[in-house]
DNA sequence: GTCTATACGAAGATAGAC
DNA sequence: GTCTATCTTCGTATAGAC
């Protein structure tokens, strides 16, 4: 099951990656957590650290993106709604003690492995793509939708930290409420 | 001039923190930036590295809710507007790579020192305030006005990590923009 | 207040056996 | 593919002299 151990180790590192940073993030909490052989990490991942950091942003990324791209939504504001709850129940489940991966490997990049930015910067980019094609398919202009498209990816990844430090949900409900009232008034306009 | 050491480590702390994050900042790089005595640090900071941060946020926290305060606005666009050009002034004087302090503890936070994460709430709530404050003062009401602080401070903290990783400040003119439109159509509701 | 030296621990990475 | 053992580096923190 050679798949199952390098799968269950970039999840896990994903995980953690969100909870702790990436500096915070040891290889041995995460053979702990993935309960996988601490003989294996460097057969599976030669490149290292950087390398099993890498693959979970690619994990992330791909994830997300097509969660997007799957969204059903007549109008802007569904986009937008659709969006912020899929953050919202990460959120959540992990008892608002974690913010986006693509926040806390940028946060760490600047220390070594700045090469791991354009990996986050391409996540990022195909977010924000995939948002802006959904928003267009419900009427907006293509201007509009790719700033409304950044616009959302900035400020929900602000509200994870926001609500990670305060350890509160309220600024999750503002950035929703003020992402659905753009995106509608920009419906509208059409 | 004890207490010119003292701010040096602080101010150069803050600006390593926001450009490596919290782990990615050693005693040595603050000591080296700062050309300030290696023996001095526990002297000034008993309480080691959590100190140091601690002083760090403290430092930006008021720094930044100063700024806030004084900020002249007849409108609550040119709230919105301000607060967005502080941040950019920042980004674009460290050439794109730096976040936010308080975004760079909050994601090194899960790893120890989980102590830090009260300053930071405190800090963000400190900015909040000012910010619903302005808000209020140019015309909005009390609720427009707090939502309206919060997706302020998220967006920007995002708008600051998504630009660091693309190299661009794309996304911090996307966030810009809205908001100014949030804040517009909020005060012509009145 | 500042110095040097050092203790101590942790983490990434490598080597070689099985 | 996985194991154990180890090398090396680096960071925080402490001790004690000046």
């Amino acid at each position: 099951m050679t798949e199952k151990t390098r799968e269950k180790m970039i999840g896990g590192a994903a995980l953690l990656i969100s909870q702790r940073g990436v500096q915070g993030t040891s290889f041995s909490e995460v053979l702990e957590l993935t309960d996988t052989p601490r003989g294996s990490i460097y057969h599976h991942f030669p490149g290292g650290k950087d390398e099993l950091v890498a693959e979970a942003i690619a994990l992330l990324g791909s994830v997300v993106s097509e969660r997007i791209r799957n969204t059903e939504a007549d109008r802007p504001e569904q986009v937008a709604e659709a969006f912020s709850k899929g953050w919202r129940e990460f959120v959540e489940a992990t008892d608002l003690k974690s913010v986006c991966v693509m926040s806390a490997v940028t946060v760490g990049a600047g220390a070594d492995s700045e090469e791991l930015l354009p990996a986050v910067a391409g996540a990022f980019a195909s977010w924000r793509d995939a948002l802006a094609d959904a928003y267009t398919r419900t009427g907006l202009g293509k201007s509009d939708g790719r700033r409304l498209a950044l616009t959302s990816v900035a400020a929900l990844e602000g509200a994870m930290i926001v609500a990670r430090a305060e350890q509160s949900m309220e600024p999750f409900d503002a950035v929703q409420q003020d992402l659905v009232t753009l995106a509608r008034a920009a419906g509208d306009r059409k």
